[in-house]
DNA sequence: TCTACATTTCGCCACATGACGAATCGATGC
DNA sequence: GCATCGATTCGTCATGTGGCGAAATGTAGA
């Protein structure tokens, strides 16, 4: 029982909702997925980490980034049939539809550059209008 | 993106798939699903209650009973594909399959009598090996 | 109407979870 | 080697969640 559960549990969440639906667009490296979500590093690595636990993401080290992607079909029996399940109807979600707009900016940034300006929102200085919106210390 | 949500963490919970496996059986009063989990009466209905909030099942008042059932397709959108999600690849679990045959020793018990054990149970007295496993005040 | 009884609601408790910032890890590049 | 920097881990906090028993609800039968 226990993978499946896992997995349902772990798509179960709006934030890791998100962040799958922001990966139907392909890879992305954490900072970026960061930047989409406008929450803090620490809580965005935790979410990736509970996606691959439940073995619907995967990741791949290049050089200091880390990029995710959705799981390939194969590595686990639940996997694809739980990602087929956010595929399609999520779609018309506001939200859903808020990130995919952000990600377009977001990914018209190279690496190098956006990780630092979410850093340096992060450590105070406001450095234009990419800066994620932060959040109050607020939960699900 | 709310009710997808809502019926993918529902459906996430271990007693709440114990639940949703057994329903796969037919329909259920209240009083053989407890007595089948060994939970308390309180704690059945609230996952009873979630599952529905979460449209993943329905139930039917008849007299003082009342009964559960899978929700049938077309009245939520998103129930079907998680309920379908849950059909095969959990057969093989070993609490899956003891729930099932305690379900058949329940069920060849007239409901009426079922409950006046379970809550026989539940007073204090025991009454025959039918009265489930107390469990200790233990978390999920 | 009163009682019995199946189920639900309420109030409580311990543990899980999601958020954050600070500290740490690991890989580049000087 | 040492500093830098992206990502993760750790520690903490507030809230959510699952379990229970007690009390309330509502229906059937006396």
């Amino acid at each position: 029982m226990r993978d499946l559960e896992l997995a349902l549990k772990a798509a179960g969440d709006p934030t890791r909702t998100r962040i799958l639906k922001l990966l139907e667009a392909g890879e992305l490296c954490v900072c970026q997925i960061q930047a989409v979500l406008g929450l803090a590093p620490s809580t965005v690595s935790k979410h990736l980490a509970i996606l691959k636990l439940a073995a619907l993401v995967q990741d791949r080290r290049d050089g200091r980034w880390t990029h995710y992607a959705l799981a390939d079909p194969g590595r686990n029996r639940h996997a694809p049939r739980v990602l087929a399940l956010l595929r399609g109807p999520l779609d018309r979600e506001p939200r859903v539809q808020a990130d995919r707009r952000r990600l377009r900016e977001v990914r018209a940034i190279p690496t190098t550059e956006l990780c630092r300006i979410t850093s340096a929102g992060r450590r105070g200085r406001t450095r234009g209008g990419l800066r994620p919106p932060r959040q109050a210390h607020r939960h699900a």
